[in-house]
DNA sequence: CCTTGAGAGCGAAACGTTTTGCTCTGGATC
DNA sequence: GATCCAGAGCAAAACGTTTCGCTCTCAAGG
C-alpha cells in the first residue's frame, strides 16, 4: 500500500493540515519538519498528484504539441524545454500532429481533457483549431517557431526575414548574381518569412527579384532538398549559389552535390541550423545557426512565468536573432572572384 | 466554471451513480443514454481525469524514459507508440535522459510521482536504477531497444547479432576479406550485440577474427561516425567494406566517404536504420532495417496488455528481426572482383 | 405461484489532498 | 498591564469522480 498523510500523522502527531503545509513550503516549526522528513522518508512517501490537483485545480503538467517530432530542430528545442520544466516540477505530454491540422485539434483537446497547465505549440500551419477551449479554461498557450494567428498566444520566434538576408548578403558580397532558395510552400510561415526574406535581400542587392524558378517550393524533407537542388542544377542558367531554408533542405542540397561529379561547376551554398553539420562536413559550410537553447528557455520561461505569473495581459512575442556561421571560403566564394 | 456530473444530475434527473456508469461503458438505459449525451454536450463537458484518478487509481498516461531524443531512430518508435497510445485512451509523458544514467532514475521517479500506469524505457545502460519503486506499485515496465538487466522488464529489441550477421554475409559473399564495423562501446547493449554478432560473422567467413582496428568503438554520433571512418581510411592496410552499427554512423561515415578525391579507393559501406536514407543517395546504399513501426506497435501492445489485462506473468521479450534492403551494386561490390 | 437472476438505477462512502476558518502561544508595542 | 500581531497548529469542509451495497422491476424457469 502506498503511503499518505495519514500514516505521516500516524507516526508524526502532526494534523493533515501541519503536514500539507510542510509539502507545500509553508512555515512548519523545526522540529516537526525534521519530524516529516524522517516519517515520509520511512514511508517512502509521495505526494498524490491527483488528490493534490483535484483539489487545487492545477497539474504541474505542461502539454506539448508538435507539428513533426521527427525532425532535430524540435526534438532539440523539445527536449532542452523538457529539461528545464522539469526542473521546475512541471512534466510535459508531448503530442505529435504528424504535420495534420486535425490531429493537431485532436491533440488539444486530449490535453486539455489531461487538465494541463499550459500549451505549448509548433503549430501546423497559421490557424489552430481548439484554442477556444483552453482560453475559456485560462490554460495559457505558448506558440514556438510559427506564430498563431487567430486567439491570443504568446510567440517565440526567430527573425527569419533577417536570418536569410545575412546569408544572401553574404553571398552577394562575394559576387554572386544569381542565386536560389530552396524552401518549402509558403503554407508555413517560416518558410514564407524566409521566402519574402529572400526576395527582399536579393532585391536590395541586385536591383532585381530573382527568377521565379530559383524560388520555388519544395517538400519540406530531406528528399524535397535532394530533389530540389537536382532541379536546380539542372536548369538552363543555373544559380551559382544556393540558400538552403531549414536543416532539411542543407542535408538533402549538400547530399545531392555530393554526387557531383567533378566536371559540372559547384554552387556556393549557405545551410540553415544544425551546427554539427559545421563539424563534421568538410569544406565546413556556411550556417544560418538558430539560437535553439535560447528558444528552448524563453519558452520554457514564457509558459511558466504565464502559470505561476500574470496570467492576463497581452499577448506577448518573443524575437530571436539568428547568427552566421561562416565556413570555408571555398563554399560561398564565387570561382574567380577577386577578394 | 466547469461542468461536473452534478451538473450532469440537474439537467437529467438520474444519480451520479448511472452517469459514471455511463461514462465507463456500462448499462444505461437507451433514453438516459441520450439524455446523458444532450446534456453532456450543451455543458461541453469532459470528465476531469484527477477525480477519476484519485478514486480508480489509474492515470491512463503513461512515462516514457528516453536514452536520446534527438535521434532519428528514438523520435520514430516514440512518435508511433505515442500514436497507438492516444488512440487507446492514453497520454504520454516523455523525459529525456541525455545519456545520464542520474537522470534517468531521476525521470522514473518523477513519472511514478506523476502516477503513470506504465513505463516504457530506452535505457542507457544494461542496469537501470529506480525500477524497484515501479514494481512495488504495480506499474508494468517495458524497455525497447535494449533490454533491461535487473528487475523483471518486458522487452522489445531485435536480433542485432543476425542484423549485423547479414551486412557481413552479403560483403564476405562478393569477396571482400578486411570488413570493418564502425560501433559505439560495448557498453551500450545494441553495440555489444552488434560487434559480438560481426565478430562472429567475420570469423564464420574467413575463418579468422578481423583485426582490432577494424572493430574499435566510436563516439555514438554522426561525427564519432565521419571520424571513425576517416580513421580506418588512413590505417596502412584500410579495409575494402565498412559495416556502421546505427544510423548516426551510417551519416557520418556517408559525409566522410563523400569527401574522398577520386585517387582514394573508395570502401564498400553497408549502413543501418533508416530507410529515407536510400531513397536519397545514389548510388543506393545497402542497408539494414529496422521494422521500427512494429518496434513501436508491439511495445504500445504490450504495455497495453500488461495495464489492461495480466499484469502478473514471466517477463516476456519481443524479439523482431532486421531486413537488409540492398543497394546499388556498386556500393559494396569488391572492385574486380567476378560476379 | 414462487424463485431466480439479470438489468437498471440509487444513495452514500470512499479516494488523498488543499484550504478555510479558527485557536493558542509568546513576545513586542503602547 | 492591556493590546496586537505573527507564528504555528488544528478540525473540518471541500474537490469530482468511482464503487459498494442496496432496491426495484420484469421475465423466465420450475
Amino acid at each position: 500500500m502506498v503511503a499518505t498523510y495519514k500514516d505521516i500523522r500516524r507516526l508524526t502527531g502532526l494534523s493533515l493540515a501541519t503536514i500539507s503545509k510542510y509539502f507545500n513550503g509553508g512555515n512548519v516549526l523545526y522540529a516537526n519538519r525534521v519530524l516529516i522528513e524522517q516519517a515520509a522518508r520511512d514511508l517512502g512517501y509521495q505526494v498524490n498528484d491527483f488528490a493534490r490537483g483535484l483539489r487545487s485545480r492545477r497539474s504541474r503538467t505542461l502539454g506539448v504539441v508538435l507539428a513533426e517530432l521527427n525532425s532535430t530542430f524540435n526534438t532539440t528545442i523539445v527536449s532542452g524545454m523538457e529539461e528545464r520544466l522539469r526542473e521546475a516540477g512541471y512534466g510535459a505530454i508531448i503530442c505529435d500532429s504528424r504535420g495534420s491540422a486535425e490531429a493537431e485539434a485532436e491533440a488539444i483537446h486530449f490535453l486539455i481533457g489531461k487538465m494541463v497547465d499550459g500549451l505549448v505549440i509548433i503549430p501546423v500551419g497559421d490557424e489552430v483549431a481548439g484554442l477556444d477551449a483552453a482560453h475559456e479554461r485560462g490554460i495559457p498557450v505558448i506558440s514556438v517557431d510559427r506564430p498563431v494567428a487567430n486567439g491570443r498566444a504568446d510567440a517565440v520566434v526567430v527573425d527569419n526575414r533577417a536570418a536569410i538576408a545575412s546569408a544572401v548578403d553574404l553571398l552577394t558580397g562575394s559576387g554572386h548574381g544569381e542565386i536560389a532558395l530552396l524552401a518549402g510552400p509558403d503554407t508555413l510561415f517560416t518558410m514564407r518569412e524566409r521566402r519574402i526574406g529572400f526576395r527582399a535581400a536579393v532585391e536590395a542587392a541586385t536591383g532585381r527579384l530573382p527568377r521565379r524558378e530559383l524560388t520555388q517550393a519544395d517538400a519540406v524533407s530531406i528528399e524535397g532538398g535532394y530533389d530540389g537542388m537536382r532541379r536546380l542544377l539542372e536548369l538552363d542558367h543555373p544559380p551559382t549559389a544556393v540558400v538552403c531554408a531549414n536543416y532539411e533542405f542543407t542535408l538533402g542540397a549538400t547530399m545531392a552535390l555530393n554526387e557531383l561529379g567533378a566536371d559540372l561547376p559547384r554552387p556556393a551554398i549557405v545551410g540553415f541550423d544544425n551546427l554539427d553539420l559545421a563539424r563534421i562536413i568538410r569544406p565546413r559550410p556556411t550556417l544560418v545557426v538558430q539560437p535553439v537553447a535560447e528558444i528552448a528557455a524563453r519558452a520554457a520561461e514564457l509558459v511558466l512565468s504565464r502559470i505561476e505569473g500574470e496570467r492576463e495581459g497581452e499577448a506577448r512575442t518573443v524575437v530571436l536573432h539568428t547568427r552566421l556561421v561562416v565556413g570555408d571560403r571555398a563554399t560561398f566564394a564565387l570561382p574567380g572572384a577577386a577578394s
